[in-house]
DNA sequence: ATAATATGGTGAT
DNA sequence: TCACCCTATTATC
């Protein structure tokens, strides 16, 4: 679930559920309690995405910060159901509540900690100034592959491992090819494939690289394989020349290409 | 019933 | 490079 794409669109339903609210709070699993008691009751006056991060900032000068990291999820209910598993933290708006579940992250943080955070960060292409230059400066100084760069939030924010298979593949890139060796022309390429992505992405409320001619089936009706070109899909055919698309692992984590579309 | 897996990241070795 | 954290779901015995 969550690359940017996620946190954006968590954002903005956050804020259209819980903004203008007094909200209620709570930890039901109790690893979140004192920092539930802290908003409970307080009202929501705005959300942030910034790459992977969400950040609440609440009328009491409280700022939320959280990070779902590999695992976590942010769940939408209606406001009588009943509890499933272990809730980090519960927050009750007037028609919906939000659960958060295995968060990586989930803190009450100040200013300074919060700005801390986002100077490590990489340009955000779902920013409200997404920065091509900026992020070919970053990718010039390093001279690890590129798709290792991809992963990397200091040199570009909310792309994660799905993205960076799929990015490398629609620009036809060798995702092995180190990342300072890039053209002008490929770096701009990349940026470009990552803002139309991300964009769907937070449109589709799901990762959906396969454009719309390639497939016979509504976008909402493909399985994972279905919707992708490359990620996890060692060993099939590619969609576009049928070459057997290969694996290995660049920057500690899996990433797939097709040894004739990318070079 | 137990293990493996997951779209992430950190801190120790 | 490895161990580890967080939780739910799926796979394997």
């Amino acid at each position: 679930m969550p690359e940017g794409h996620t946190i954006h669109r968590l954002a903005r339903d956050q804020a259209k559920d819980l903004v203008g609210h007094q909200l209620g709070a709570s930890s039901p699993q109790g690893r979140f309690a004192e920092g539930a008691a802290l908003l409970d009751r307080s009202t929501l006056e705005a959300t942030e995405a910034h790459g992977k991060h969400l950040v609440h900032r609440y009328d009491n000068g409280q700022i939320l910060y959280v990070h779902l990291g590999l695992i976590g999820k942010f769940r939408r209910r209606k406001l009588d159901t009943e509890l499933i598993g272990a809730i980090r933290l519960r927050l009750e708006g007037p028609e919906r509540a939000w659960e958060l579940v295995g968060p990586m992250r989930c803190e009450l943080i100040d200013e300074d900690e919060l700005d801390t955070i986002l100077s490590k960060l990489g340009p955000d292409p779902l920013g409200p100034k997404p920065d091509v230059d900026e992020f070919a400066r970053r990718l010039q100084r390093r001279r690890i592959p590129i798709a290792a760069a991809l992963l990397d939030q200091s040199v570009v924010s909310g792309i994660g491992n799905v993205y960076r298979s799929e990015i490398c593949f629609l620009c036809g890139i060798d995702p092995r090819r180190p990342a300072k060796e890039l053209s002008d022309t490929e770096m701009e390429e990349l940026w470009a494939s990552t803002v139309e992505q991300l964009e769907i992405g937070v449109r589709l409320n799901r990762i959906v690289t396969v454009s719309r001619d390639e497939v016979d089936k509504p976008l909402s009706r493909l399985n994972r394989t279905e919707r992708l070109y490359a990620y996890k899909r060692g060993g099939m055919e590619c969609r576009r020349c049928g070459d057997e698309i290969k694996s290995d692992e660049v920057g500690a984590r899996k990433v797939w290409w097709c040894p004739t579309c990318q070079s």
